[in-house]
DNA sequence: CAGCCGTTGAGTTT
DNA sequence: AAACTCAACGGCTG
């Protein structure tokens, strides 16, 4: 009997090079099923802003029309149910042979994929699962590494005993159509309490209307695309899905051959926008639209070229493929530790630091194997880091620089790698000291490449809690901007009251005189807030909180850690080595400097903090530091 | 007074 | 586990 095959698209929403639908179509099936089924997980549980949506929504219906220039009686076939549900009916209903898909080692999912492979097992459907995310399997990636990688030199070392990424598969040229589509005796599974009473997205939709329960095959009961106007959202971002506009996107970058063969990505400015510095191909990786291993032999082959020529090409991490070893290192370290990756608390590897505002995973005091989620009211630590937050989240910090960001984030969906770096590390151990698991949730709700791997494993980077570990390395919301963008043309962009603004003050506008606000039309504390800190202060209080953490060296398995103890501890020995408490923003004192000679009305918390250090002693000091700890090795 | 050199402070992807 | 770089500064010297 021919084979009649359904094909599961989840990452994977391209033609071309997918090594999941090339095993489906060498089945050489009489009928091919391309389904989507709306995940309940994705459409109540997960929070994802509406130009998210729009993206996906974008890329499916790009599939869509891509399935059906191969075959006319093709087309994406959505089901509105969980996969958990519906692939058993559908294996019935369509006398279904083989399901295959591509692999997703993302936790949530891959728990999914076990329960419908047993079930479709059960059931006597055949299973092809293939990897086609990532360069290699990431799971390969961690046997070869022997765990979870933590750098990208370990990445490319196992890269490189996995031999080089296949090179990619041309896009089929014809597919066979599906069979009947009927859904005879098919009930549709509503989802139960647990999901529908969590809708994390009400608030972005117009209306409480449920279109989830609008039948198996949607509004029209043709299986269609969901629309923008049915989930009730609408979109602002100018950045749009599908695969056509993935492969605009790369065929534009590779054709450009100096940019590809001597990208850098410390060198490329975050400030740029319209057009930005880098190629925007993140949300179409995201989305499985470009597949990762086209990117990466399109941009050898124009390398190789480059350097035949007798020119000089960048190197990773630097170079273009760099970026992709990050990526492929993100996903091998999730693959590696699991359920805990995107949280510190039971996370081995991820440091364990007493932030003034902690995430939403506590400790169960009645069960120390498991974690308490907190939603909706989060346990508050400090009411002034709450107010941070809500300020950091909307952009109005009263820094620049970093509500640009946040404004472009919200609204765009998409920033600069390094702006990311910028609002991130401000967030926490570079200014609030608020837990990088809060800030995690803000990009996860509104970034359009919104990648769990990625997305945890840099603000565990930039909060220096795992991957790196420099803490004293803080950006300066005021000078890193200037480097690229001197005018302030991103901030006056982004924040049009600042439009005016002189340029001398435009990273810092509390320090412009009255004047010359008025001039610029743009009063410090009315038109555009006042600093909510005093960030050089707040620099060096998270410092000490850093240093004080990293000499206790808790991590998120600890037992001080799971049974709470931490935290006080922690914050014992904080009291002793932080002078002053943290106090700042309530200061009425404080930044009512209009006008005034700023150094009377500058809060003086920073000159009992800091610590006169000589370079000679720092040295001295490091020099018999290593020696104790040569001596100690030796007795040990 | 130019030029050298040590000090100092500020800033900081991987 | 408070490093390292780099530019600016200032004092000294030829």
């Amino acid at each position: 009997m021919a084979p009649r095959v359904l094909y599961w698209f989840r990452t994977d929403l391209r033609l071309h090079d997918s090594p999941a639908l090339k095993a489906a179509l060498d089945l050489d099936p009489e009928a091919l099923y391309p389904v989507w089924t709306w995940d309940p997980h994705y459409v109540y549980h997960a929070k994802v802003g509406p130009n998210r949506w729009q993206f996906l929504l974008d890329c499916q219906s790009a599939i869509s029309d891509g399935l059906s220039q191969l075959n006319s009686k093709s087309r994406l076939l959505v089901l509105r149910e969980s996969p958990l549900t519906i692939l058993p009916k559908l294996f019935k209903a369509w006398k279904i042979s083989h399901l295959v898909f591509e692999k997703d080692t993302d936790s949530y999912a891959r728990k999914r994929d076990e329960e419908v492979l047993a079930k479709s097992k059960e059931m006597g459907v055949e299973c092809i699962v293939k990897y086609g995310r990532t360069l290699w399997d990431s799971d390969d990636i961690v046997g070869i590494n022997g765990g979870p990688t933590m750098t990208t030199t370990q990445l490319q070392k196992a890269g490189q005993k996995l031999g080089p990424p296949p090179r990619p598969i041309p896009a089929p040229t014809s597919i066979p159509p599906p069979g009947d589509l009927s859904l005879k005796n098919v009930p549709q599974d509503k989802p139960g309490p647990r999901y529908f009473n969590a809708d994390q997205n009400q608030t972005n939709r117009s209306s409480e209307d449920a279109t989830y329960h609008a039948g198996l095959r949607g509004p029209k009961g043709d299986f269609s695309v969901p629309t923008m106007e049915e989930l009730k959202m609408s979109a602002e971002t100018p950045h749009r899905g599908g695969e056509k506009i993935a492969l605009e996107i790369l065929d534009k970058v590779v054709k450009d051959k100096k940019y590809t063969a001597t990208f850098s990505k410390p060198e490329t400015a975050p400030t740029d926008f319209q057009p930005a510095s880098t190629c925007l191909l993140s949300p179409h990786m995201h989305f499985g639209s470009i597949s990762c291993r086209k990117f990466y032999w399109d941009v050898l082959d124009v390398v190789e070229e480059w350097e035949n020529s007798g020119r000089e090409a960048t190197e990773p991490p630097c170079s273009l493929t760099g970026q992709l070893f990050f990526r492929d290192m993100y996903f091998a370290a999730q693959a590696g530790i699991g359920t805990y990756y995107g949280q510190t608390l039971h996370n081995p590897k991820v440091r364990y630091i007493p932030w003034h505002l902690p995430s939403k995973h506590q400790p169960n005091p009645d069960d120390p194997r498991k974690s308490l989620s907190i939603k909706g009211t989060y346990y508050v630590d400090s009411e002034e880091a709450a107010e941070w937050f809500i300020r950091w989240r909307e952009g109005r910090t009263g820094f620049p620089w970093i509500d640009a960001i946040m404004i472009q984030l919200k609204t765009e969906g998409w920033i600069h790698h390094l702006a990311r770096h910028a609002v991130a590390c401000f967030l926490t151990r570079g200014g609030c000291y608020i837990d990088w698991e809060r800030g995690a949730e803000v990009f996860e709700e509104w970034l359009l490449d919104h990648e769990i791997s990625c997305n945890a494993g840099n603000w565990q980077w930039l909060s220096c809690t795992a991957f790196f570990s420099q803490f004293m390395r803080i950006y300066s919301p005021i000078t890193f901007p200037q480097k690229t963008d001197k005018e302030g043309n991103y901030v006056r962009h982004y924040i049009p009251q600042l439009k005016n603004f002189p340029e001398k003050y435009i990273y810092e506008p509390w320090k412009c005189p009255i004047a010359d606000q008025r001039a610029a039309g743009c009063m410090i504390g009315k038109d555009y807030p006042k600093p909510m800190f005093d960030w050089k202060d707040r620099k060096e209080i998270c410092i000490r909180g850093m240093k004080t953490a990293f000499e206790a060296g808790f991590h998120g398995n600890d037992v001080e850690v799971i049974n709470g103890e931490a935290r006080t501890i922690l914050k014992g020995k904080l009291g002793d080595n932080v002078k002053g408490d943290i106090k700042l923003a309530g200061n009425p004192e404080f930044n009512n400097n209009q006008g005034k000679n700023r150094a009377e009305t500058q809060p003086t918390v920073s000159k009992s903090v800091k610590l006169p250090t000589k370079r000679g002693q720092t040295t001295l000091d490091m020099f018999v530091r290593k020696k104790v700890k040569s001596e100690d090795e030796r007795h040990s």
